[in-house]
DNA sequence: ACACTTTACCAATACGTATTGCTAACACAT
DNA sequence: ATGTGTTAGCAATACGTATTGGTAAAGTGT
């Protein structure tokens, strides 16, 4: 019979219950499962409460815990239109991952729509007393923190805070250096003449890709300044656009392209000018977006942005004793080799 | 002086310092803010207290209130790959705005990875306790229910339980109503020859939309059977390989796919055998995949999926006095039209 | 003037956990 | 035997809210 417990059938099993299982009062289980070693516990009564605890499954109440303990296991991560983009979910997970083991949960709100209604989601977010924020946007940009979440603890995952305070903790990934792995791949392959298609140039990360292609051309042997950059949107469209305008003018052998999906507008600009990829220009993307850069033919050779890597650092970060780390956390890309880049042909 | 109250200042403002200010007892705040009709309070009180409440900016604590009542304000939300696909956020944001008015609040899940990190997360979840759980997938299928979840109230969106309980509250696109919509969209533009490119087979989703495809055929006062139908799997490459194949065998005028992606892919292959669409072929896509069916040139005519819509439908459902509404509701899908349909060329 | 109902309010308590004293028992040295 | 220190454990309490069971005052009908 190992079921004489079983208190008031419908309730869940709370501490007292594996007090009275194991034959000690509910402060000593208190004690013996949050493992405070401060306070002094027989070894063989820790080994009875342990077992009591798992016999009956035993749960910890987060919201006794919460309420007693003035923390609440909870953490806010406020998105821009992220969650409608497919990597917004790899920054999630992240998170999710870095603060599971802690017992912490993340809510999620969307800060689309009006503003009336996203502060409304931010204040019931705040009203729930989160443990901090993590506010996550889809492209590097400076971001306004919402009003009355100033002295809340905060990390900034693919953004910045608006106002000026240095105090900051941002996590963002190092375009400078991914921009430059694109850029030496290219160079490295051979190509000479490689045309920079950028995204929105007042774009950070557009401006820091910018630096890496200026500084990897350099270190080449190349004048930069030789080398041609253009600046589009971010779209298939605008990747289109822009291709077939360059590809008109003049006929380099590689594009270095703003992210995936302008690579993929690069793509068809090709096919439709009866040329072919890599064989006759290679592509390198940027993102490593799931279901296209690894679905269009050729595949794309591109650079991954480390959401997962990023969020699991912002969990890491939330979670720190003391005010979380200011400053700039750069997290490295990493290039990812497909088939359209090439060795420029011979003649090229 | 408007402030008088000002109670320990690090501290958050509690129905006690709600009814100090307002000079009457902490349940009197109680029962006016949770506007307890049942119990008489006098207008003027009442209208005290609620001034008092909002001068301090009073914030219930839900932990605390979770504790009292044994109702956690929080409802969890389990997805598949679906954070990782960009119309998941759809689906999250539709559930948040319908709970959000009652002061819910969604904790996310991701059950990627192994079953076991999985388990944890679902269990960490049930830990919280919520009031209840939405099942989110990435595509229409069958979904294990969590072990140690069978007794908590679940909405399944996308998906539907493995086992065979016919009391699961499920809620989906009306995709037979889409297919046919999509394919009424091409024979009333005066196409005969039409080819159906599905996804996986064995999907849900392709097996609806097939039918809704065969139906509107007949409608059409086609023979179906004469009407060609292959499957692919949803990918771009899919459906570039599965285009390439059907227009080199036959010369359709319009190609209906299963989702954005295969369109896509769809419009790489009319391109690469140096046709055009919709000048030589038309094709309907299926999602309305943001960035994509719209920046492909042509922009694609497709089918919205209601991911906003069937977010909500589970949030109130979710909500519902009782348990959730049994059966399978429906939720209507839209047509989108844009450039890549028009009418066959007269010669076809 | 009396009983009875209604109105308006409050004191007390419960929810499950974490923490702060306190007590009892024992070990050891004086 | 006495003091001192350590170990092991519990009783009591606090967190903020919702609810139960009162009580005092005012109103109503005879």
């Amino acid at each position: 019979m190992t079921s004489d417990a079983g208190p008031r059938p419908g309730r869940r099993v709370t501490m007292k219950d594996v007090a009275k299982r194991a034959g000690v009062s509910q402060p000593t289980v208190s004690f013996v499962l949050n493992d405070r070693r401060d306070v002094s516990v027989a070894e063989e009564t820790r080994a009875r409460v342990l077992e009591a605890a798992a016999e009956l499954n035993f749960r910890p109440n987060r919201a006794a815990q919460s309420l007693r303990s003035n923390r609440p296991y909870t953490i806010g991560v406020i998105t821009d239109q992220i969650v409608s983009q497919p990597y917004a979910g790899q920054i999630l997970l992240g998170i999710q991952q870095a603060v599971q083991p802690d017992g912490y949960v993340c809510y999620v709100v969307e800060r689309a729509g009006t503003a009336d209604t996203r502060d409304d989601a931010v204040s019931n977010l705040l009203a729930q007393g989160v443990a901090g924020v993590v506010y996550a946007s889809h492209g590097a940009n400076p971001i306004r923190a919402s009003r009355g979440a100033r002295d809340t603890r905060s990390v900034y995952v693919n953004c910045w805070p608006h106002v000026d305070g240095e105090q900051a903790c941002v996590v963002l990934a190092d375009e400078y250096a991914g921009g430059a792995m694109a850029a030496r791949a290219a160079f490295e392959a051979g190509h000479r003449d490689v045309v920079f298609l950028g995204g929105f140039r007042d774009d950070y990360a557009c401006h820091e890709r910018e630096r890496g292609f200026v500084d990897a051309a350099r270190q080449a042997g190349l004048d930069p300044d030789k080398l041609r950059r253009v600046y589009g949107g971010y779209q298939i469209g605008s990747g289109y656009q822009l291709a077939l305008s360059v590809l008109q003018e003049s006929a380099p052998t590689a594009l270095v392209c703003g992210n995936d999906r302008m690579a993929v507008g690069a793509l068809l600009a090709v096919h439709s000018l009866g040329l072919e990829c890599p064989r006759d220009v290679s592509i390198i993307g940027y993102d490593d977006q799931p279901d296209i850069a690894d679905q269009v033919h050729p595949a794309l050779t591109t650079v991954r942005l480390p959401h997962l890597e990023m969020g699991a650092l912002a969990g890491q970060l939330m979670l720190a004793d003391g005010d979380p780390d200011p400053g700039r956390h750069l997290v490295d890309c990493e290039l990812v080799v497909r088939s359209s880049l090439a060795a420029p042909r011979a003649g090229a």
